[in-house]
DNA sequence: ATATTTTTTTTGACTTGCCTAAAAATTTAT
DNA sequence: ATAAATTTTTAGGCAAGTCAAAAAAAATAT
């Protein structure tokens, strides 16, 4: 039986690992866990005595397959609940993420698997991020970021690599939210800013930093 | 911001005082909490400290209104999930009290107010207990102990003194769940039980055990 | 009224999780 | 290749929550 702390820790080194790839340092532990080196030191040798995870002094950690599962769990439980908060409370995408945050820790596998068939099994959680399935294992959707994205492309709005409430709640003004159609007209070379059509309304631009944190399911046109 | 430890004793100490008066004893926290009465006595001074309770050495504790106040919103909490667990994602009455457990402690009035309108507003839990509303009332509902009925009185089944899940199973098979109609017809003198027939069925004996355990509200003829 | 039993509190110690400061190891720069 | 900077670990300590054992107070029995 893990405590919220210690499946706290195999969540963000999980989330490490999967963005900067293995081993996970220490200090980007505890960054992430806005701790200090010093706690995570401590930690990770608990874990490691766990078996959650193997670690060599001064080379980071890397999980083990227990450890990852663990953490793919999390994730599983954090995604199942937005879909639940968002879909069946009326929650808006941008409220739900630190609600989850305590709810993934409820410890009771038959109240996930029911959860899952009341919503019907989801696929993907309101932010597009793809729901792991009771082995760990999701599809993985073919998306790019809009910056990829070359002038005359058009894309579906499949997901964002900021889950932030500023970002979100922007996204929503613009009505920029999962499904909708956005076509790119032009590329400003100054400042990288896009100018785009968005569900066939009026052109209007978009700055870099929206388009390096939005993902998009390219289509055809 | 309350610790979950904190929380509980709070919980514990309430019930208590409900069935026994105030003030309540540190051995009777202990022993509901499981734990010992050196654990007790430090947790309420720290309670003491929040002015969650008033406590006067060797002369037991007792809540305050602030103290109350989240007693009861915990109780609110925990009915309310277990209406969910029951009405939408299909769990029995005797599964859901210790998910519920774990469920009361995540912090957000606005899931709560959310999930209370999702439910419908009820005013019962599966087991017949009443929900306290935002502010801590609730609805006092009329019954008695079937041990308490006179032989020829009739009652429905409306909650349990036992929230085992050993005695709400065998509830379940004898057809006595919220609602069912139950007549008594004779109290055996030898050992106080009870001849009695549900929803019309054939005649049969319960023990006095069961009679004690089972709330009715008594119904005319 | 005194002795005995029970209840409660105190004391000291343990674990978890956290911190700061200092030391050690590793990496980067020159 | 050595110095400087960075990263990581160690050491020592703190707060929460727990326990067992001892001491103190209260309740009960004689």
């Amino acid at each position: 039986m893990l405590s919220i702390t210690e499946e706290n820790y195999l969540k963000s080194i999980y989330k490490i690992a999967e963005s900067d790839g293995v081993p996970v340092s220490t200090n980007s532990v505890a960054a992430r866990m806005q701790t200090t080196a010093a706690s995570v030191t401590d930690m990770i040798k608990r874990l490691s005595d766990k078996e959650l995870l193997e670690y060599e002094k001064y080379r980071g950690v890397q999980l083990t397959e227990q450890g990852s599962r663990v953490a793919t769990q999390l994730i599983r439980k954090h995604r199942l609940w937005e879909v639940f908060l968002t879909e069946q409370l009326g929650f808006r995408w941008d409220e739900v993420h630190d609600i989850a945050e305590e709810l993934e820790h409820i410890q009771s596998p038959q109240l996930i698997e029911r959860l899952d068939r009341f919503l019907g099994h989801p696929r993907f959680d309101p932010h597009g991020d793809p729901i792991p399935d009771a082995n760990g294992h999701w599809e993985h959707r073919q998306q790019v970021l809009l910056s990829k994205l070359i002038p005359g492309q058009s894309g579906i709005v499949s997901g964002v690599n900021d889950h932030s409430p500023a970002f979100l709640q922007y996204l929503q003004q613009l009505g920029l939210t999962l499904g909708a159609r956005i076509s790119l007209q032009e590329m400003v070379a100054y400042d990288q800013s896009l100018q785009v059509v968005i569900e066939y309304g009026a052109p209007q631009n978009l700055s870099d930093k929206v388009a390096r944190n939005l993902y998009v399911h390219p289509s055809a046109e």
